[in-house]
DNA sequence: TTGTAAGCGTTATCAC
DNA sequence: GTGATAACGCTTACAA
């Protein structure tokens, strides 16, 4: 009757439940039981409608069974950039624990600019996920009224808000920035520089950090903006640029591990010792944080606890569950190395 | 009739094209062409239906039209991990691609294992997606034929084979361990050790290497094997007990450029330098190859040309065009720099 | 425990 | 250009 679309292959339609019916003699409500609830049937008749899957090669249509449920079994997830180290395990987290209950991530990549991530919303609801993970906790009013209205689970990730739209894994990045710069100001630093990417979560870490670093006194030195993503190359380029320019500091404070790495390697080109003659932080504990030469302080971040939390969140939230705490607070920890 | 499922909303369910025809004065079969195919709509009737969509509020059902067109726009990616610094950024191109084209990618994690493989493409292919992306060539039996059944067009990335299940978009291993080691040799080094993961494309790679280095009369001094995923700690403790086992060498090839930059911290930890003493060399040209120090010495490939030419390939396929070149060799890029 | 009937919200097809 | 009708393949609800 109809024939694949697909050029190489001469086949029929796929296997149907009424296919696999047909073949169990069974009627199509049976084998639906016999595949979702087979606790409903007889053991036997189960027996018969697997032989019958077996034969059939029948392949559920998760389309229609979502149509005719209401339940897609899609969790959108929705990411202003993939390849970026730190949303990366999140990502894998949140996948695997998601996995195992039986759902599938939909990819949503926005690439940090809110409006897209507006319209991106029109396609995923489309999708009709059964939730969705949302990261930030800052979005266009339309989407917020639009993901409301659709009724759907959502949890925002890797911020922290009193009053998220549904649930909340996350920290509060001003907090992480304010620990940090005290840790520095206490270890006596007092001329900090800062080498920083310009999104909305590095800006209240940055708050964070000079907020602290007043409280004690000090003012900041100096201060490179680079754009994202970042790099081992702009830490280079930035703390080159903020030597060159005769900056004075002891310590230079980076948004992320990355540029850190970057930082402490032009230091080194530059037979500045780290920490020594100046000192270097990070933020977020990358892996290679803790073997780099020298092992970068920073501000280690449960990035798989996030994911992990977030998962449970929502499937506790679709199974109807009444969720005691929405707004999880994963913290973070200052972690004191060779760097600074 | 029926409410949101979830406790926090309490909405009607979600408008329909019948609604919106209803709102519109319309059929809902001109609601969904006004939406599809304009341009068999007259101008001032499509006017009507936007007017009505705006004020219902109405998001499409991907779900229902799915099943009725038996077109998903759904895109299943399998990749073995998504937090590997190779993958992420062909992810990153294949959907930026994808969704230009108004796809939408399931993501699929397998985990190196390939029973999990077949597992996961049941769950894969009851979404009836409009294509697959398979990442490397090697899968089970099982997988080949229900892939093969379902008719649905394949891009396997990152390798290569004259077989491909459909299409393939990659590059010989082989051939690129092959060059690295050529060019190896004929920079002068004879003892080579090698730090490699045993992942199956690193292993052809190795092989390649080792092959090349016998063309020269060079035997490999030692090997140390590293578990996935590579990482800088991975490279340094390799390195370490490489050095600490009293062999001797004078080039490390590394599987990763990030197993490189950790035998180059090792090295320069003991005082070794780098290419002076002990070379090194890696393999991907990850982005901080080139800003390392000393610069690691690569091999590049272009793995976003990867995720580009695969989604290419797949809507292309997907339109029923006839693909020209189902076999794509991005190749690779032997890159001198100072490491080795 | 199993079966029947009626949707779920779209699109394909054919008629007007 | 627009509309009526019948799928699409499954699940819900109810009957047996």
């Amino acid at each position: 009757m109809k024939t694949g679309k697909h050029p190489r292959q001469i086949s029929a339609r796929a296997p149907t439940l009424d296919d696999v019916a047909r073949t169990a003699g069974l009627s199509s409500m049976t084998v639906s039981r016999a595949l979702n609830t087979p606790q409903l049937v007889r053991p036997a008749t189960v027996a018969k409608v697997m032989a019958a899957v077996t034969a059939t090669g029948y392949i559920p249509n998760a389309l229609a069974g979502g149509l005719a449920s209401s339940r897609s079994r899609l969790i959108a997830l929705v990411v202003p950039q993939i390849n970026n180290p730190m949303f990366v395990d999140t990502i894998q987290a949140l996948n695997d624990a998601l996995a195992q209950r039986g759902y599938t991530l939909l990819l949503c990549v926005t690439g940090y600019s809110e409006t897209a991530e507006a319209d991106t919303v029109a396609t995923i609801l489309s999708r009709r996920p059964d939730g969705i993970v949302l990261t930030g906790i800052h979005h266009t009013q339309t989407l917020k009224r639009v993901i409301m209205q659709a009724a759907v689970p959502v949890v925002e990730i890797w911020d922290m808000t009193p009053t998220p739209l549904d649930m909340l894994v996350g920290f509060s990045h001003e907090k992480a920035g304010n620990c940090l710069g005290h840790f520095l100001a206490q270890k006596g630093y007092s001329r900090p520089a800062l080498i920083w990417t310009d999104d909305r979560r590095g800006r209240q870490r940055k708050q964070g950090v000079i907020a602290s670093f007043h409280q004690h006194g000090i003012t900041i030195s100096a201060e490179s903006s680079v754009p994202l993503p970042a790099s081992l190359q702009l830490g280079r380029e930035a703390l080159a640029a903020l030597l060159d320019s005769g900056t004075s500091c002891d310590v230079i404070v980076c948004s992320s591990d990355t540029l850190a790495q970057g930082a402490i390697m032009e230091a080194q080109a530059r037979q500045l010792s780290v920490p020594q003659q100046l000192a270097v932080s990070g933020f977020g504990d990358l892996a290679f944080a803790a073997w780099n030469q020298p092992a970068i302080t920073t501000v280690h971040i449960d990035r798989a606890a996030i994911g992990h939390r977030a998962a449970t969140l929502l499937a506790d939230s679709i199974a109807g569950l009444t969720i005691a705490e929405p707004i999880i607070d994963i913290g973070f920890t200052m972690v004191e190395r060779d760097s600074a």
